[in-house]
DNA sequence: TCTGGGGTCCTAGGACCC
DNA sequence: TCTGGGGTCCTAGGACCC
């Protein structure tokens, strides 16, 4: 851990929303929902009266009757994500990205090039309003999680830095559910206990949360009310798993109808994962019924696997195991996916290569001879290709 | 607030191995 | 010869995140 407030957290302002109000000027100013059925993104104007992500899209409706309601389009906000992520690798090449519109980028090393973290944050937000056209909120502190703690709390269009010497002051009075891991359950649960801000957790102590919340999340929440949090920022993390699911209509559904929806998910997930080079081991079948309840059934090969007939075999088994639940409580949801993926080829063949051109271009040729022309670029061995460093952008 | 689609991580029990 | 402790892998469920 160090002693300077160095990592930045960028976190673009109601993403899907704010690129459909660039590429639209009827929508500036005016409350934007993206997507009909539910809210996949709710403009600000449309965040104030009470619109959330997740809502059906009716509560939404009710709620602000005057919102403009577009269908989502996925490509332009994997391009505009492309766009912003490039600006995020002028800054530095540490960069981890976090989800389509979210990353970390440690600035230590920088301060004689560029300037104090603050300089560059400041200049961070006008370069992607500049050349990407969007509104995006930085928070800066000395680890990850306050500097996410920090973006949030600066949310919308702002700028948030923590000193390094009013950690503590920042971070005791906020309430319990900007801690990391704290949701609807946990949060009830310290909630029952009167514990409401993260000062309180702090003082509460470790031993009393491991009572309430059980070693792994009673140890990370004592560790986060103290700001204790040594990741680093993270360069070429991959996905762990590629999965596609699909809602149904509620009521009973024929063996056909479930199997043409599953065919039609396996082929999904199997086309992403070719394209992705990424065989992969554990096939996960998930279910939700009408009473919301779920269940979970998974197989794990002897070996990885890219071939669509082997994963719908495998889901299909999984779905003849699980056809009495089916029956008696009625689906409303299914999905697949598949987890344990290969990353050999990646990290023994792409490291020690790094530094040396020469190097590099055979490491390429290897990669490639194995997993085929399109699996990886130059940028992707530098840990600079958001395919390879952002798990849940589009393949 | 009655619910979409994409993920991650943790826990816990059982099988199996040494 | 009826029994310890440790480690890994697999499976199922649950909480959480964007």
């Amino acid at each position: 851990m160090r002693d300077l407030a160095c990592i930045l957290h960028a976190d673009l302002d109601a993403f899907y929303a704010s690129v459909e109000q660039r590429d639209d000027p009827r929508l500036r100013g005016r409350p934007v929902i993206v997507g009909s059925g539910v809210v996949l993104a709710a403009s600000y104007e449309a965040k104030r009266r009470g619109v959330r992500t997740a809502m059906s899209g009716r509560a939404a409706r009710q709620l602000c009757p005057d919102a403009i309601t577009v269908p989502p389009r996925m490509s332009a906000y994997s391009e505009a994500s492309r766009a912003v992520f490039e600006v995020f690798r002028d800054t530095t090449p540490l960069v981890e990205g976090v989800s389509i519109d979210e990353a970390f980028l440690d600035v230590g090393g920088l301060h004689r090039i560029a300037g104090t973290p603050t300089e560059i944050a400041t200049r961070l937000r006008i370069e992607v309003q500049r050349r990407v056209g969007l509104p995006i909120t930085v928070g800066v502190a000395r680890t990850k999680f306050l500097a996410k703690v920090a973006s949030q709390v600066a949310k919308p269009d702002g700028l948030l830095v923590v000193p390094v010497e009013g950690e503590l002051a920042f971070l005791h009075p906020l309430p319990v559910e900007l801690l990391w891991g704290v949701g609807r359950v946990t949060a009830e649960k310290l909630r029952e206990r009167g514990i409401r801000t993260v000062g309180h957790v702090a003082r509460v102590g470790e031993a009393a949360l491991i009572a309430i919340l059980g070693p792994g999340a009673g140890r990370h929440l004592d560790a986060l009310a103290h700001n204790r949090d040594p990741r680093p920022v993270q360069t070429g993390k991959r996905r762990g798993s590629i999965g596609a699911q699909r809602a149904m209509w509620r009521g009973r559904h024929t063996a056909e109808e479930i199997d043409a929806t599953l065919m039609g998910l396996v082929d999904r997930v199997t086309r992403r994962m070719r394209s992705a080079q990424r065989p992969g081991r554990t096939v996960t079948l998930r279910l939700r019924f009408d009473d919301f309840t779920r269940a979970t059934r998974s197989q794990t090969l002897l070996r990885p696997t890219l071939q669509t007939e082997t994963v719908l075999a495998v889901a299909r088994r999984l779905v003849d195991s699980v056809r009495e639940l089916i029956e008696t409580r009625g689906l409303t949801l299914v999905g697949i996916s598949v987890g344990n993926l290969d990353n050999r080829g990646f990290e023994q063949l792409a490291l020690p290569f790094s530094a040396d051109p020469a190097l590099l271009d055979g490491a390429l040729d290897s990669i490639r001879d194995r997993f085929g022309s399109a699996a990886v670029t130059r940028g992707a061995l530098l840990g600079r290709d958001p395919g390879l460093t952002m798990p849940m952008l589009p393949d």
